[in-house]
DNA sequence: AACTGTCCCTGCAAGC
DNA sequence: TGCTTGCAGGGACAGT
């Protein structure tokens, strides 16, 4: 699933591929995907524009652009972002398409394909991101895009009496991790997803802001996480293989890689399916 | 304010 | 073999 890792692999792909390009052409064939705003505004919006930036805030794009709009696509549970040749056959559920061109070459697509349909394509003028967005201003700080330092840390943890696994998917809190890089997270961290948060002390904490960095960055590094039963890519179509440096996300049931002793055990936390070492992580 | 549970949706795998 | 069922999960929202 496209967490914090996935979403700056795609960002550095339309910042590769995207960035300075014209868009010439907007299709909209899934009206899910536009539920904001409507076919009109996502084809009005775009249309003869040219792409300045590609941005990231969590697990949210975000392209400037020459109007002073700004695309916002949200990749959700299945959404990718593909960049292919000028005509070529457009996968299963394609709901938005974009023909974009550069001056000095041939022209290419931009496509919002995306099965289950939860991901989003926005546009807005710059001005009107508090009215239409309102969700990014509620976002907490992300970890790679702004940092996050061991104090802020700490006051994020501060007073807060869920689990600590809640509050690492909790976006409001931190912006970018999901399912998977919090398990990771937490292992590499030796932290129980059940720990009251405002109950580390000070050494938990700082094996928590190293985990939180040294796992989203060695996945960053590595493009990602590809699952089997995901269709995450770049755009360019290529697989991440952070997955297989995974040490307990998908591992239920498997001896533990970091400790030898422990098993990998699988339960819900949180509401979602999380695996832990009981014997590494206390 | 903080936290939990529900819902949206499709593809795939397991089970009968 | 072919159906049904369950599961996967991000985030808005409603309900405590």
């Amino acid at each position: 699933m496209p967490e914090l890792p996935e979403v700056e692999t795609v960002r550095r792909g339309l910042e590769r591929r995207v960035v300075g390009a014209c868009i010439d052409r907007v299709e909209v064939t899934g009206e899910r995907t536009v539920r904001r705003l409507g076919r009109e505004a996502i084809i009005d919006g775009l249309t003869g524009t040219h792409v300045v930036t590609a941005r990231r805030r969590g697990k949210y794009l975000l392209c400037d652009l020459d109007s002073g709009g700004v695309l916002m696509m949200h990749l959700r549970m299945s959404g990718r972002v593909l960049v292919a040749p000028l005509g070529a056959l457009r996968p299963a559920h394609t709901h938005v398409a974009l023909t974009m061109s550069r001056t000095d070459s041939s022209g290419f697509e931009v496509w919002f394909v995306d099965p289950r349909t939860f991901g989003e394509v926005v546009v807005f003028d710059r001005d009107d991101e508090a009215r239409v967005a309102p969700e990014l201003a509620r976002l907490g700080p992300d970890p790679i895009a702004e940092g996050l330092d061991v104090a802020t840390l700490r006051g994020i943890l501060r007073g807060r009496r869920g689990n600590l696994k809640a509050l690492l998917l909790n976006q409001h809190a931190i912006a970018g991790i999901g399912n998977i890089y919090a398990d990771e997270i937490l292992h590499r961290a030796r932290l129980r997803d059940d720990r009251v948060p405002a109950s580390l002390g000070a050494d938990a904490v700082r094996r928590l802001h190293a985990a939180i960095h040294d796992v989203l960055t060695a996945a960053v590094a590595a493009g990602g996480s590809t699952l089997d039963d995901t269709q995450y890519v770049d755009v360019d179509g290529a697989t991440g293989w952070f997955q297989t440096e995974h040490r307990v996300y998908g591992r239920a049931g498997e001896r533990c890689l970091t400790c030898g002793r422990g098993r990998i055990v699988r339960r819900v936390v949180a509401g979602r399916t999380t695996c832990a070492c009981l014997v590494c992580q206390r």
